[in-house]
DNA sequence: GACCAGGCACATC
DNA sequence: GATGTGCATGGT
């Protein structure tokens, strides 16, 4: 397995190059748009990221000042705002709870101890928190999302109805623990997922195709 | 107008 | 533990 997926990796890799991940000035951007990018398409976010941005709100000193009624219009665009207003209400609140604010003490916390507290805070899912963990943080913790389960699930790696604890089990057991590969690994795959299995039926130009096999 | 997009919480069985 | 539903905008 663990050939496999390097194999997979490398071809991958080959294609794409690298793909520069997360889009992001900060660890906090990051985070943001970790939360506001669930179950919505990217290009939403960055218009509420751009508009954070402007009013230069876009540190945790920002969003924790703001009211609810000042930060709702800024994130509309990325769909449902009303719970993702909270949802950075909540997670704000827990960095001042917990860690003074800082982004940077956060980060000092053992990650697999952060990854049990971050998925207690209401509206932190597994991928969020993952998110937070490997792409604002650089824990070596890997990502698993649509695109991850759908490919994977695809070229019959995993069951179609794969959990996520097992999806991310299967990379984190069988590949090194090192944060730049996870990032690249998972950035390469979302990419993939956005162009080639996006054009179903299209497999035949999708770069992993075959290698499966050949195990 | 239907369908989808880098999820999550909550209710119900 | 599995399944169903609400949440909302903007692009194709």
């Amino acid at each position: 397995m663990q050939r496999l997926l390097m194999n997979i990796y490398r071809k991958l890799h080959q294609a794409y190059g690298p793909r520069d991940w997360w889009p992001a000035e900060t660890s906090f951007e990051v985070m943001v748009g970790a939360i506001l990018t669930q179950n919505t398409s990217w290009r939403n976010v960055e218009k509420a990221i751009q508009k954070l941005k402007g009013k230069g709100v876009l540190n945790p000193e920002g969003i924790h000042h703001l009211k609810k009624s000042q930060l709702a219009p800024l994130i509309k665009s990325s769909g449902y705002y009303r719970i993702k207003t909270d949802r950075l209400k909540y997670f704000v609140d827990f960095l001042f709870d917990d860690y003074c604010g800082d982004v940077k003490k956060m980060g000092k916390e053992r990650p697999g101890k952060l990854r049990e507290k971050l998925l207690g805070v209401k509206g932190i899912g597994p991928e969020t928190a993952d998110s937070i963990l490997l792409y604002g943080l650089k824990k070596p913790i890997f990502v698993v999302d649509a695109y991850t389960k759908r490919i994977l699930s695809r070229h019959r790696m995993i069951s179609e109805n794969a959990s996520y604890e097992e999806v991310q089990k299967l990379f984190m057991d069988h590949l090194s623990l090192d944060e730049k590969l996870f990032n690249e690994y998972h950035a390469l795959l979302v990419h993939l997922g956005k162009t080639v299995c996006k054009k179903i039926p299209r497999c035949e130009i999708c770069p992993i195709r075959g290698i499966e096999h050949r195990a």
